[in-house]
DNA sequence: CGGGGTGATTTTGTATACAATAGAAGTGCA
DNA sequence: TGCACTTCTATTGTATACAAAATCACCCCG
């Protein structure tokens, strides 16, 4: 059986990322007791979780609602994740051993394998994508830096992007990490940075066009 | 009257900063409890928060304990703040207005008072010195960034090396900081940055020297 | 008709009690 | 004596009840 706060966590979260809530909205300790189905107690110690996340925030009196970000606010934080990805990148390129290297290899395979569906399985590069990029934390051994990537994991943006990316557009990010792969197998930490930069920042271009309002 | 969580937080804090407390060494709530005279409820909101902080660890089996940084870390810690308040003066350089280049200056002058002092008033050289770096984060208006860096704030090192900072060093820090007032005064982002990557990396430095052991 | 204050209601904060789990210490058997 | 198993204890996890604070709605007075 999963701890309670941890369900409260995950029922949150994915009320909050699965557009059942609307930025701004306000949300109740009540409320989502209600909906994640376990005291209030537990419902606080989930969302000091969403809170470092800044999926939701405390307004002035302490009340709690759906995070709203502001096109500057989401565009500082693509910047502050490129810099610690990259920094990350860098770290596992100089402590990545034979081992990781070749399950790295083995995610990629099952990202590609999702984007060649017809249509490309979104929801399965996504999560081949999140193992990706933990991975390479977990390669750069910093708990530090562990500690600081959940409050910039973009999921919302990531998800509302994804579902428009264009195949070449997904099959980019392919490459990318096949780029990433080499670069680590070169244990060149310079290069696993840039190719880790470029390809967030990459990621953020392409968001900042497809959320767009359309220009039809 | 103060939030019982908020009294725990600073009580457990100063509990481990002001040396009460061995690194390594076991927290139960209960016993947190007592030293900050609320009840387990509020103290476990405030171990939330410094979990976050790293000041303490949980371990597999969601014991506490005072944190415990191998010298790695120590130094991962500097290079990530290093970045992240580099960001900052960045971003603070175009964005600052006078008013707010005015109370910088203020803040260094009483920093520097507090240096001149026989001998130098540490405390009030560390409490100025926060003010400033800040006012910096503040200026630099990104929500994001000032999330994060609460998990940099090495008080624990700068405390353990200021008292034994000579006073060349602690004018080294003044004179950074007027250099830093004249980028931002000149909106010169890049200098802004270059200038407080050379000031947290020479704080890394002062303190790899004074925190070894004698070489006497 | 508007502003300010007062009471009711909603919402968050805190304490206490109890449940579940992990660790330690025995205890018995080979 | 050593090791597994069991009981006991220490510690964390969760729920509920109540307290404090903030918001809202209403009314009264100007």
């Amino acid at each position: 059986m999963m701890p309670a706060s941890e369900t409260a966590y995950q029922k949150i979260r994915a009320f909050i990322l699965q557009g059942e809530a609307v930025p701004g909205m306000q949300l109740t300790e009540e409320k989502l007791s209600e909906i994640s189905g376990v005291s209030r107690t537990s419902v606080r110690d989930a969302v000091r979780r969403l809170e470092n996340e800044m999926l939701v925030v405390r307004s002035a009196s302490k009340r709690l609602s759906v995070a709203d970000w502001s096109e500057g606010e989401v565009d500082e934080m693509f910047t502050l994740r490129a810099m610690l990805e990259a920094h990350a990148a860098a770290r596992a390129a100089r402590r990545i051993d034979d081992d990781a290297l070749e399950i790295l290899r083995g995610i990629n395979k099952e990202l590609k394998d999702a984007v060649n569906q017809s249509p490309p399985d979104i929801a399965c590069f996504l999560e081949a994508n999140r193992r990706f990029h933990d991975l390479i934390l977990e390669c750069a051994q910093s708990p530090r830096l562990t500690k600081l990537m959940p409050a910039l994991v973009e999921q919302p943006v990531v998800r509302r992007t994804a579902h428009q990316y264009s195949k070449i557009q997904l099959n980019q990010s392919a490459v990318d990490h096949d780029e990433l792969i080499a670069a680590f197998a070169a244990k060149d930490a310079d290069w696993a940075k840039s190719v880790m930069t470029s390809h967030i920042r990459r990621a953020f271009h392409s968001f900042s066009i497809t959320a767009s309002p359309d220009r039809s």
